[in-house]
RNA sequence: GGCCCGUUGGUCAAGUGGUUAAGACACCGCCCUUUCACGGCAGUAACAUGGGUUCGAGUCCCGUACGGGUCACCA
């Protein structure tokens, strides 16, 4: 038979077959119901903020139904890849809370069906390029050079003009024609000179057939078969993305491949695949992709390059791993922000999360949902939580606070307890990076004066007020009595203490008790806004406290 | 250009033949309040478009427009 032949002149080395493939890898014993999903990015860079929808799909589907989630490194081409972005990948990923259970981890691999880098499994895809020469259902191509110019015509990102469509089209029907006419004499004496080749599919060559299938969150699609013999093996003998997902998916015992929406176009390549191997063809969902504004106002692809693209810039900005994942929450089921109000404690890992929730459109990402979340789920945190994470933040990217946060954690924690924990906590935040700002006025260090006071005052009424307010300090005073004291000292200097009452006559008074309350609160805190000033001074302490009413009085 | 996918307020969206077309973010106003931050109440604002089918269409069908994706020895 003339494919054995060229099967073993092709891959002379290769002496396993499928079913030895089959015994090493067998089919997984999972519980009725359990998913196998994973995620397979390639290591050319950071972790793209899109990239953290189909890993927290992923993640979900498999950790809900008892089943596995695996990390796969698609690092298949070598030209791309980037020294040390797998790692840097695992370990970002890690921060956002996606677990695996099996694959490339920092130290080594975990799991039965490795290896779970791509590039080491070259021997396996082999085996199945060879049962595919054998079986007719591949061929070797003998590519010249002048073919790769003419491709490159592609990637020189140019508008190409119908007519260029048409002829690239026609061109290539003419090619694939004419190289899927190769014969085993013809290969063999290629292959004697030792020339490289790229292995291609045999293509049904029958797009006006189509097949159907469905895909989880689109619904019954209908695609016109694949009619291109696109390449299985690349002349580095390192298989295209297309026959390693069919390989690696099907040996790995992948029940749902989560994916983004730009892999639907070939989404009848693998199909095709699958059944030339004679695989079960896993399920499948494409996920929309996260857009984002362009100048014009268009919703554009959030690429690379953008603002935001970068999953790492998110962790610089300050907004914390938490905050964005319970943004992608939203966006990945409507329903979503509904359960979350109704459970605000509960970890978003107890969400029943559904696949007919998601949505078949890309969205657009918004900033200021983002900061409305954030600043929710920093706002339910316990003072420790956001100590420790503001101190994480700083050390990385304000060391000088981190220093200050660190030189006193009871202090700091004291300081962010403040308004937290009741029904109603304050929101002052939704970065970590915006911390310091609200908390700095408590250290001396970075204390400033941000606001003037209101010149309808004085300065010698301002005075006034602050040396009563000093002498009559009570450093035992609770809450109530405290503000007694205040209303007190208005009293004593012509500032109403009612303030509705001096709203009904203002011309009577100087001012209102929050008058003179302003006047303390710039002398304490050098701002005009600030949380409640009995809880400010309580922090700050008598000594430090007085000692800056002091001061600004001197300063007047 | 071919193929594929999509289109409900500014954004995310509920909606599966009969609704006053939810809700969240943003915006605006008011209330609460010693400032701020919360919280409460109200408001502005949407079914891309043209044809069908039907007693009745945001929902079903067809066309059009617009948007997106894809067409590599990249994933």
């Amino acid at each position: 038979m003339d494919n054995t032949r060229l099967a073993d002149l092709l891959f002379p080395d290769v002496v396993q077959t499928p079913e030895e493939l089959e015994e090493i890898y067998p089919a997984r014993v999972l519980p009725e119901g359990a998913k196998v999903t994973r995620f397979a990015p390639s290591p050319t860079g950071f972790v793209h903020f899109g990239g953290l929808f189909p890993a927290m799909v992923g993640e979900r589907l498999a950790h809900q139904s008892g089943g596995v989630f695996y990390l796969r490194i698609e690092d298949t081409d070598a030209k791309r890849e980037v020294p040390g972005a797998a790692q840097a990948l695992v370990r970002t990923l890690a921060r956002y809370g996606v677990r695996f259970d099996e694959g490339v981890t920092l130290d080594g691999e975990r799991g039965d069906y490795g290896p779970y880098k791509q590039s080491m499994r070259v021997g396996i895809y082999r085996v199945y390029a060879k049962f595919l020469v054998r079986k007719g259902l591949a061929y070797p191509c003998f590519s010249t050079e002048e073919e790769i110019e003419e491709l490159r015509r592609f990637d020189k990102k140019e508008e190409l003009k119908n007519t260029d469509w048409t002829q690239a089209e026609a061109r290539r029907r003419a090619e694939q024609k004419e190289a899927r006419e190769i014969t085993f004499e013809e290969a063999k004496e290629h292959v004697e000179k030792g020339e490289p080749f790229v292995l291609r599919i045999r293509s049904a060559e029958n797009s006006e057939r189509k097949v159907r299938v469905t895909d989880l969150v689109r619904g019954n699609l209908e695609l016109p078969e694949n009619d291109e013999d696109f390449v299985l093996l690349k002349s580095d003998g390192v298989p295209t993305y297309h026959f390693a997902h069919a390989v690696d998916d099907h040996l790995m015992g992948t029940t749902h491949v989560v994916r983004g929406e730009e892999w639907l176009p070939s989404l009848s390549k693998h199909l095709q695949l699958f059944a030339y191997l004679g695989f079960k063809p896993p399920k499948y969902m494409h996920i929309a992709q996260i857009m984002k504004l362009d100048e014009k106002g268009g919703k554009k692809k959030l690429s690379k390059r953008d603002m935001g693209a970068n999953l790492d810039d998110y962790s610089r900005m300050g907004y914390p791993a938490q905050s964005v994942c319970e943004y992608v929450m939203t966006l990945l089921n409507s329903n979503y922000e509904e359960w979350r109000s109704q459970n605000p404690d509960k970890p978003y890992t107890e969400f029943p999360f559904s696949v007919k929730k998601m949505s078949v459109s890309g969205c657009l990402f918004d900033f200021d949902k983002l900061e409305d979340v954030s600043r929710n789920v920093l706002s339910k945190m316990r003072a420790e939580e956001v100590y420790s994470l503001t101190l994480e933040w700083a050390r990385e990217n304000d060391p000088a606070f981190g220093e200050i946060l660190a030189g006193n954690r009871d202090y700091a924690c004291a300081i962010l307890a403040i308004g937290r924990g009741g029904k109603k906590p304050r929101k002052d935040y939704a970065r970590l990076s915006e911390v310091k700002d609200y908390m700095s006025f408590f250290y001396d260090e970075l204390f400033e004066f941000r606001d003037g006071p209101d010149d309808r005052f004085s300065k010698e009424e301002i005075r006034k007020c602050l040396s009563d307010f000093l002498e009559n300090y009570d450093e035992h005073a609770d809450s109530a009595a405290w503000f007694e004291g205040v209303k007190r000292i208005s009293a004593q200097n012509c500032f109403c203490p009612d303030v509705k009452v001096y709203k009904e006559n203002p011309k009577a008074y100087k001012g209102h008790v929050g008058d003179v309350s302003s006047f303390i609160r710039l002398a304490l805190t050098g701002r005009l806004n600030s949380p409640d000033l009995y809880t400010v001074l309580q922090i700050l302490g008598k000594e430090r406290a007085l000692a800056r009413v002091k001061r600004y009085i001197d300063a007047l």
